[in-house]
DNA sequence: CAGGATGTTGGGTC
DNA sequence: CGACCCAACATCCT
């Protein structure tokens, strides 16, 4: 589920619960789920210190201890992520990969599939080396970095925008609904894509985000793709034309043959 | 039961 | 070298 939207919302999570906590303890019930050293040594790397103010870029998640210089908690969600936080100590949820117990309550990366996971990085050159190369932060990104990284692009839109190295935190479900918005068709092709088009996907990414945001995932709106997508004989909900399906890089894309023309 | 699923990576191709 | 495509990853659901 977790596209940018969501990994906001789980950025609140930590920065409403888990900020100022002191961390006691770190168990993890599925260890590989630590990815790039042992519990046991992320255990003790946070052992005692506090979560700072959390921060986002795209997809991924960071959760600095002690006011930032200390080491950060690197965090992806993958298709089936989610971080609750439990005040107290309810039971465990059966896919609770890793916790982080606090004096307060606890801190949950939950995990359907063990895809993504959680790392440890020393600094923030190790969390660099961690996500790899990222474009712009999707939320927010100005209009001259979004063409920027369009510049040079040949193939799909959709894909385009799916790449996280052009723009970082859109996935399957946001590229389609900001492309629905925008009235361009994610086949596509970026080179012919004229000055006022770009600047039209550029928008509906400024809406479909702050939208989804406010409401902590993309929402099942009347009047958006993903009000539609899902049911039995999908219509366009601003047509009525009936939707069509295909693939688009390897995933499910949902588009309006009128509203979308190629 | 086979096929898919909202993400990323690595390998191969053009 | 850059851009692109696709299979693989783990697990559950339809």
């Amino acid at each position: 589920m977790p596209e940018l939207p969501d990994v906001e919302g789980f950025r609140r999570v930590l920065a409403q619960h888990a900020t100022g906590q002191r961390i006691e303890r770190v168990t993890a019930p599925a260890p590989e789920v630590v990815r790039n050293t042992s519990p046991q040594a992320l255990g003790r790397a946070v052992h005692h210190r506090h979560f700072a103010e959390p921060a986002r870029h795209g997809k991924w998640l960071f959760a600095p201890v002690d006011d930032g210089d200390g080491p950060i908690v690197v965090m992806h969600f993958a298709m089936s992520g989610r971080l609750t936080w439990e005040p107290g100590q309810t039971r465990r949820d059966q896919h609770d990969r890793v916790v982080f117990v606090c004096a307060g309550g606890e801190l949950r990366f939950n995990q359907m599939r063990k895809f993504g996971g959680v790392w440890l990085a020393a600094d923030l050159a190790e969390r660099d080396v961690i996500t790899g190369p990222l474009g712009p932060d999707a939320l927010g990104v100005d209009r001259e970095a979004f063409h920027a990284g369009l510049d040079g692009r040949r193939g799909m839109i959709k894909s385009a925008l799916m790449d996280q190295e052009v723009l970082a935190g859109l996935g399957n479900l946001t590229a389609d609904e900001v492309l629905w918005h925008a009235c361009v068709h994610p086949r596509a092709h970026v080179n012919a894509l004229d000055v006022d088009t770009r600047d039209r996907v550029h928008e509906a990414i400024g809406h479909v985000l702050a939208e989804s945001v406010r409401h902590g995932r993309v929402p099942v709106l009347d009047g958006w793709l993903t009000g539609s997508r899902d049911d039995d004989e999908p219509t366009c909900p601003r047509c009525g034309t009936p939707l069509e399906h295909g693939t688009v890089s390897s995933r499910t894309t949902y588009w309006c043959p009128q509203c979308q023309r190629l």
